[in-house]
DNA sequence: ATGTCGATATGCTATCGA
């Protein structure tokens, strides 16, 4: 009977392990400013993918070495001062794309967007992005948000036609809906809560992509006590806690269907290290199923 | 509304963007 059980029974190495792939997004306000921090970070939560915004600074001046001697590929899209976005991956990278698509008359020198396929055993299509603030309202840069979310349904648009896994994660500058702040009061005349900009991240689900946090607090046995992604350096916000969630994943229906996990790092709010003060966004991470 | 940051050059204080 041990011979029948043996035949029976797949052996280890045939059976395929579940693993879970950790797909970070994080808003890091300069990334030379929060190195102590984020190598801390890295260390602990070990993401196998991690999309930074916000590293404000050039491509020669991002830290690749640093984040090289824990694992990681880099792939870079920077910018003097504002902005800049960046990929770090376990796996290496391919189909690397910096920018999204333009149209002839579209104007745009910001580094927001960064987007690689993850080359892992099963590959994940990984967009990184920044979205303008736009504040305030009625003005040009209200316009370019507004402008660029319409570029980036574009693009969205045209990546599901690829039927692949694909997470589309980072600082969207985007107030989903009022649970998503801790009064709305405040909030009413801000980009971030315009009716107009939550419409157009309505309009991203709508092609068919699917907020993890959502979609996990719905099936989440114990879902988490806190919602929020960003609280302001100003007016004692953290001790207050008077957050709002603008940092979000959005999964593709083949990613969607993986999705196993969803973590937002709070604690990395109150967190100092070697002289590094905490960003204002926090990490939030997504947990996807994959098969070894 | 504002109790804070970070990068920069207008450069040891002010300005911008968030």
């Amino acid at each position: 009977m041990g011979v029948l059980a043996f035949f029976l029974l797949p052996s280890p190495a045939t059976l395929a392990k579940p693993l879970h792939m950790k797909l970070a997004t994080w808003n890091v306000n300069s990334v030379n400013a929060r190195l102590p921090l984020l190598l801390e970070w890295f260390r602990e939560a070990q993401p196998d993918v991690c999309g930074l915004q916000e590293i404000k600074c050039i491509d020669e001046k991002f830290p690749i070495e640093a984040f090289e001697s824990l694992g990681y590929n880099c792939a870079v899209h920077g910018q003097k001062t504002y902005n800049g976005v960046a990929i770090l991956s376990k796996f290496p990278m391919s189909d690397i794309r910096r920018g999204l698509p333009k149209a002839d008359d579209d104007q745009d020198d910001h580094s927001r967007y960064i987007e690689a396929v993850i080359e892992a055993p099963e590959p994940v299509r990984f967009g990184c992005l920044y979205l303008p603030n736009g504040n305030p309202v009625h003005t040009d840069k209200y316009a370019y948000k507004l402008r660029w979310l319409e570029r980036l349904h574009s693009h969205a648009e045209a990546l599901l036609k690829l039927e692949e896994m694909t997470v589309l994660a980072g600082d969207f500058n985007i107030i989903p809906t009022k649970a998503d702040l801790w009064k709305e009061g405040p909030w009413l005349d801000d980009a971030l809560y315009q009716p107009a900009v939550r419409r157009a991240y309505q309009g991203l689900k709508n092609l068919g992509y699917t907020d993890a946090f959502e979609a996990h607090s719905t099936f989440s046995g114990s879902p988490e006590d806190n919602r929020y992604t960003f609280w302001d350096y100003q007016a004692g916000a953290w001790p207050k806690n008077e957050g709002i969630r603008i940092d979000h994943h959005l999964l593709s229906p083949q990613a969607a269907d993986r999705l196993a996990d969803v973590v937002i790092h709070k604690d990395t709010r109150g967190r100092t290290h070697d002289e590094a003060k905490p960003s204002d966004h926090v990490p939030v991470v997504v947990e996807l199923t994959t098969k070894s």
